[in-house]
DNA sequence: GTATCCTAAATTGGCGCCAATATTGGTAAC
DNA sequence: GTTACCAATATTGGCGCCAATTTAGGATAC
């Protein structure tokens, strides 16, 4: 293992390593089995023990590295059996909340997700990874404050991440990617409409589509 | 399948901090809004700094405590806001697994619930403010377990915590609790019975009791 | 030639020190 | 008498060292 991205570190003085850590993890970068000696991360992020040891602390907190005492940590092996359990949550938390995201859609917002998600498809075609992932982010994330409960929102990004390990798996075709983009024009439509039993119908199919299909 | 609690504190002389820390500001020990200095939670639990700043990180990852960069941490003031919306999402998402409980529901795990309720009662009784907390948590992590979701049991648990920074408001009489412990049994009898929308209602009527009513 | 044991290198993780920063109390000036 | 400023104290937080444990490699015995 060489020191690969260098420039990460170079531009970014006082990021949180955490961050930096998940990042590549998130965008396989990192990719799941993997050992993370402590020495490794120090110097790929030019930082110093401690703050290698917290980030690793904290990504075992959030179970997306596992700890082996006197060992070390590596990161989490993608499960299907909680990647199925994680996406069924998803799907419970977000659907509970559509009855309330038709009723609070304004024009604005309306507005705002079609910036969204216009984003989206652009980063399909001219960004990184990173990028990418973080406009969807951005997308549901505007979607969901709609439904107005905060608590909620976060929760949501927290639990996306828990089995995001396998964005390889996940984020495969360029095909899939387009139908991701299209069924957001389509959420929006649905909400547009005041149809929440569709928009429902759309998130379900939307949030289980990438698990499912591989099998 | 059902482990002790009691005997992994009282035998394991180097129990994790964070967890004493936490359950210290479950129990309403550690009152909302109190700085925790590092210096004092050193000697309290008879620990080292770097294992005081571990927990405290974690806790405030937790969103537990609150950190003020060079000023410290102190545990979080109760939101009213917060408490609601945390709730709702605890009735969504335990209501949404209550047709797989009844469905996966059999004699034995009833039988267990049975006893762990029962075992509510007699805390409420006899024991200490913990020993009640967690009696009450595992009979809720039971009952979910039916759900046939492992994932969403953990995150419930997680959750739990989040907002439960206010135990005296929300125990705070007698008859609460003792209604509490009613609600339990009512609930394993809508389970016997097969009653998924009856078994809803109770679910969603007993989280959302303690959070309303003081309004 | 292979298996086992023992030694050496590497890695983890506990612990304490010290600098940077905030807070409090006291003093002086208005 | 009150306010503002300064100094002393207390607290946080960064950093590095060293012991404990594991792993890998080599040597010896069978």
């Amino acid at each position: 293992m060489s020191e690969v991205q260098s420039d990460t570190a170079a531009v970014s003085e006082e990021r949180d390593v955490t961050e930096l850590v998940l990042q590549d993890i998130l965008t396989g970068m990192l990719p799941a089995g993997t050992w993370l000696k402590q020495i490794d991360l120090e110097r790929r992020y030019d930082c110093t023990r401690p703050e290698v040891r917290r980030a690793l602390d904290r990504l075992s907190q959030k179970r997306l590295v596992a700890h082996v005492p006197n060992r070390g940590y590596h990161v989490y092996q993608p499960d299907d059996r909680r990647a199925k359990e994680v996406s069924d949550i998803r799907v419970i938390l977000e659907t509970a909340v559509a009855d309330r995201m038709v009723v609070n859609a304004t024009p604005d917002s309306i507005a705002t997700l079609r910036g969204l998600a216009r984003y989206f498809d652009e980063m399909t075609l001219t960004g990184t990874i990173l990028e990418h992932y973080e406009a969807n982010l951005a997308f549901h994330r505007e979607l969901l404050l709609l439904g107005d409960n905060q608590e909620l929102v976060d929760l949501v990004s927290e639990i996306r991440q828990r089995t995001s390990s396998a964005p390889v798996s996940q984020w495969r075709t360029r095909a899939r990617i387009e139908k991701s983009g299209r069924e957001h024009h389509m959420m929006i439509d649905a909400l547009e409409a005041r149809d929440a039993e569709e928009l429902k119908r759309l998130i379900a199919l939307h949030i289980r589509q990438p698990a499912d299909t591989p099998k």
